[in-house]
DNA sequence: ATTTTTCTTACGGTAATCCGTAAGAGAAAG
DNA sequence: CTTTCTCTTACGGATTACCGTAAGAAAAAT
């Protein structure tokens, strides 16, 4: 486990909890502080002192009060740590789950882990801290399917069992009504088409019954 | 095996044939007439006397003589025995093999067993009497591969290159200009739809996706 | 709260498929 | 050789699939 992590959040209250579970976790040595240049300094001074902080835990959104800071946001922070000391581990730990956000954060500074406060924030906190340690990533769950919703190639079970149905021989309207007797959506016939369009496209597929034919051969239905 | 058998046949020596296949088979009890009259007048008799025959072994074709007959063919016996005794059995043994007439009295008159007389008649017939004694039923190989000829889940190499163009994305049109550029007949794209049609049916699929889905479920493609 | 974006649905037109009928060509039966 | 049957082909309609557009609903971003 890491042995020296700092955590850095403008709202004391929610520290105290950062902090719980790092003792839970049998972190050596935490320390916290409330303003993004201070994090700044003592990561600095850690290096200097050839002690350097593994890992960073971090909000985004600090209130600005009298005292001028050099970073503004936890963002800022995170891009300038990025540069000069790419070895170091950070995780945010923000409420902010805005999709654009985080897919920047994740792509653009390699950020090692992304919880959102919520609910069940310090559970998925622990975990993050973990798949960090074990040179993984993480994304909170609710986030996570944002993120990649369509950089894979898969196909949802929504499409599985649209094709299944064309594959049992029902009609694109025989599908529809089967969809709204079973609360699925879309259900609308129009909304099928198109689904299937994109399929088409996917698959490279000339027509419907082209798309079955591949999706069969890859094993999908 | 049977016990109580009747032979209906106009040339005497043939029928000496079938009787001596009937005591190979151990038959109880066998007898023979020369006309149909008589044979309906027999099986009327046997079952008033309680000891009804259980099989029927007929010619189709009787030649015409003085005497005058209410039944002029096995086909007129067959029809009204089919109609009074269903549960008497009918094995026709005839020379003639045209399809159309060999159909009907499969179907039509759920005849048991059709044999034609040939080189290997008396064989086959020996077959055919085992067969439907199990209660199954006997056509002689050149009958019956013309009878069944697209009832058996065979599917001819033209249906194959048909489904296979579906599944590979060509519309019914576009396969029709293919057959015609390969001179394969039948190539015009009523004939293709008449041919899908049919293997739709064979296969009980609802429409051309679902037909190429079992098609290749089967391996055919 | 407001704007923007995405998703769902509806509609219309064109193309493809589905289905029955019918005429002509070729094969088989009498 | 004539008739009958089968096969092929053509045609018209009904149904379904395909494709673009647009309006409304839902979700996301500001």
């Amino acid at each position: 486990m890491f042995s020296k992590v700092l955590v850095s959040d403008d709202l004391g209250s929610i520290n105290k909890g950062v902090l719980t579970v790092l003792e839970t976790l049998a972190v050596e040595e935490f320390q916290q502080v409330q303003y993004c240049d201070d994090a700044y300094i003592k990561i600095k001074r850690g290096i200097h002192d050839n002690e350097p902080f593994q890992l960073l835990i971090t909000d985004l959104s600090f209130k600005a009060d009298h005292r001028e800071q050099k970073f503004n946001s936890g963002e800022e922070l995170i891009k300038q740590l990025r540069i000069e000391n790419p070895e170091l581990k950070i995780i945010v730990y923000s409420v902010e789950d805005r999709l654009q956000k985080v897919r920047s954060l994740m792509r653009n500074q390699k950020v090692n882990a992304y919880v959102c406060k919520g609910r069940r924030g310090l559970i998925e906190l622990a975990n993050a801290i973990h798949e960090v340690y074990n040179n993984g990533t993480f994304l909170s769950p609710q986030i996570e399917q944002a993120l990649h919703p369509k950089a894979e190639l898969e196909i949802e079970d929504y499409d599985i069992e649209l094709i299944h149905h064309m594959a049992n021989g029902l009609s694109q309207d025989e599908i529809s009504h089967v969809f709204k007797n079973k609360n699925i959506s879309p259900s609308s016939l129009s909304s099928i088409e198109k689904r299937l369009n994109k399929l088409r496209i996917q698959f490279k597929a000339n027509n419907a019954i082209h798309l079955v034919a591949i999706v069969k051969d890859l094993g999908l239905i």
